[in-house]
RNA sequence: GACUUCGUAGCUCAGCAGGUAGAGCAUCUCACUUUUAAUGAGGGGGUCCAGGGUUCGAAUCCCUGCGAAGUCACCA
């Protein structure tokens, strides 16, 4: 009864399932298929030939009576192979061309080729099939439209939904799509490398914390049943790094998967990744130092150049970038100069700068409204802006001249910030105050301030030495390496709302309700999958439908009365 | 969470003054021994997202739901 519920295409495939089966050959082979050659290394180190063994997907088939043309992609790219009926069926047996080959293998199939490279008359570096092996009969079909890009042509999926519920697909058909993640590898690997040699250690902390901190954010609740306690998905890692400081590593970082139970847009998912990096003896003007030669590193690393495109800009990523404080930065895009004013003087600023204020909101909310409306998405090129005000930053270290202010900094660009960083507060004392204001924040209602971490003041209170902290989102750094406008597009898989499950009644439910056995798979198809769908159904729709269905598929099935159906839909 | 737009064949899309569902590519059949968007001829393929309403009649109009994208809010 499967015809009823696949299409056409898939119908087809599992017959030529069958076909091949039949035939004696596996479509699933369990033996090793030794793969020597890529598509991409043969044409760029070319040589007539040369024996290859290679293995992809069948991506077009051109067939020409006896000799036929395929594009195999592989891992590395596509690569042409030459199929001829005789030099694939040396005897009088024409099965494998005529019938595997050219029927019974579809494009999106996977197959293994040992032949010999060669040039086309039309000059096309290729391969000659000597022998071919299915390796994967595949059941749907893996075939799209064209589009065209004046000379090229290229396969398309264009369904955003579709493209991230099934990547596999998208990577499939979009050779650019596997790029961009290869790049966003890149990414990760070139800062991995330059801290390692640097000998800072990578370390892995906790996921599950029975207090989440770190940052300001709504975390993800769960529960540990054998402990019977709360547990909470980190927001961030920021305490457990300083934790490993105390106990006397001169640099650690981690590559943190994060997770924020907030709004989903193409610059938030729920869950993230950020890299931490804590270095003792150190402060914020050395760590910019040190973010400016990484990310310049990871601009070359992923393009080859300080210079990126992204979007209508580029943006240069070369030594040294722009730095501001956060004051000069609002005089330089507004003309106002904020730094003396109080929080009566900023409230009237707003109104002139037509930014809507109310009345919870202190000094420092104030200054981040201007600096967020007026400032930050002018920041395109790469800018460091400086010195924040206290309340903003519970964890970071009073400025050692400007009093009200932290020695923080974040680098903007593109008009969004890409890190964070502070020279780290390490005075428990303080640190144990701003906990408390957090707290009363919370009580507040503020759902997203910071709660008291004990154990991280008793690691304090042991002492912390100066240290230089840091946290970059790894993913809003891959956007703009790899010029994509949505984070779904550096997420392999991003996070979606879950694809509709039908609910489905057994065969046993549906003959209880007197519905034959034979007869089950038409009512589905009528769209009737559970028996509490039945209930609702109009009897003589429903009949009327079954009969269609039965007629069309030519199932030749007896057909109930009117009156039984009306009995299925009954209640008992 | 709010608003806007979208959901039709395997894919990309058209159809929407309501009147039995279309194109291109893909697929299938036939021809063809170096093609490359192969070509030529012929054929098949649809719960028009789901449910309800208006109507003699709904892919089309209205309502509700589901899913997606964009903008805003919160945030990285």
């Amino acid at each position: 009864m499967q015809e009823l519920f696949l299409s056409e295409q898939e119908l087809l495939r599992r017959e030529e399932l069958r076909q091949l089966i039949s035939l004696g050959i596996n479509p699933y082979p369990a033996e090793l298929y030794d793969v020597t050659d890529f598509s991409t290394d043969i044409l760029s180190d070319f040589q007539e030939g040369k024996p290859v063994s290679i293995a992809g997907r069948v991506m077009t088939k051109r067939i020409m009576g006896k000799a036929a043309f395929s594009h195999i992609q592989d891992s590395k790219g596509e690569v042409q192979a030459y199929f001829n009926r005789d030099v694939i069926c040396e005897g009088e047996d024409k099965t494998l061309y005529n019938e595997v080959y050219k029927r019974l293998i579809s494009t999106g199939d996977i197959i293994g080729i040992k032949g010999e490279l060669f040039t086309t008359q039309t000059g096309e570096l290729s391969v000659k099939v000597k022998s071919f092996t299915i390796l994967n009969k595949i059941l749907r079909p893996i075939t799209f439209a064209k589009e065209s890009d004046e000379k090229q042509y290229t396969n398309v999926l264009k369904d955003t939904e579709q493209r991230y519920r099934m990547r596999y697909l998208d990577l499939i058909l979009h050779p650019e799509v596997r790029e961009t993640f290869v790049k966003r590898t890149k990414v990760v690997q070139t800062m991995r490398d330059y801290l390692n040699e640097k000998g800072y250690i990578e370390v892995e902390t906790p996921i599950l914390q029975p207090l989440y901190g770190g940052a300001a954010a709504r975390p993800f609740k769960t529960h540990h049943n054998t402990l019977d306690m709360t547990l909470y998905l980190r927001i961030a890692n920021e305490l457990y790094l300083k934790r490993l400081i105390v106990g006397g590593f001169d640099g650690v970082y981690e590559f943190s998967k994060d997770f924020r139970n907030e709004g989903m847009s193409r610059f938030h998912n729920p869950e993230f990744t950020q890299i931490e990096l804590y270095v003792a003896y150190k402060d914020y003007y050395w760590m910019m130092d040190l973010v400016e030669e990484m990310i310049e590193k990871v601009a070359i690393a992923t393009n080859g150049s300080t210079e990126v495109k992204v979007g209508e800009h580029v943006i240069n990523f070369k030594r040294p970038w722009k730095r501001l404080t956060m004051y000069e930065s609002i005089q330089e895009y507004t003309g106002i100069d904020i730094s003396e004013m109080n929080e009566g003087e900023l409230c009237e600023v707003c109104k002139t700068l037509g930014i809507e204020t109310d009345p919870t909101m202190g000094r420092a909310k104030l200054i981040d409204e201007i600096f967020g409306e007026k400032v930050e998405h002018r920041l395109i090129q790469p800018t460091f802006i400086t010195d924040y005000p206290i309340e903003m930053s519970p964890l970071a270290k009073k400025h050692r001249t400007k009093p009200g202010l932290v020695e923080r900094f974040e680098a903007i660009c593109n008009g969004k910030e890409i890190c964070n960083a502070f020279s780290e507060l390490n005075d428990p004392i303080d640190q144990r105050e701003r906990f408390e204001e957090q707290m009363e924040l919370g009580e507040r209602g503020d759902e997203e301030a910071m709660v008291l971490d004990e154990d991280f003041l008793r690691a304090l209170e042991y002492g912390l030495p100066p240290t230089a902290g840091l946290g970059i989102g790894i993913d809003r750094l891959s956007m703009i390496m790899t010029n994509s406008a949505s984070i779904q597009d550096v997420l392999f898989f991003p996070q979606m709302r879950p694809e509709k499950q039908i609910e489905k009644s057994s065969p046993e439910e549906f003959m209880e309700k007197g519905v034959p056995e034979a007869w089950i798979p038409i009512v589905q198809k009528a769209g009737f999958w559970s028996v509490e769908a039945l209930l609702q159904a109009n009897p003589n729709k429903l009949f009327q439908e079954i009969m269609e269905i039965n007629k069309k598929y030519k199932l030749g099935l007896i057909a109930p009365t009117k009156e039984e159906v009306f009995g299925w839909v009954k209640e008992d």
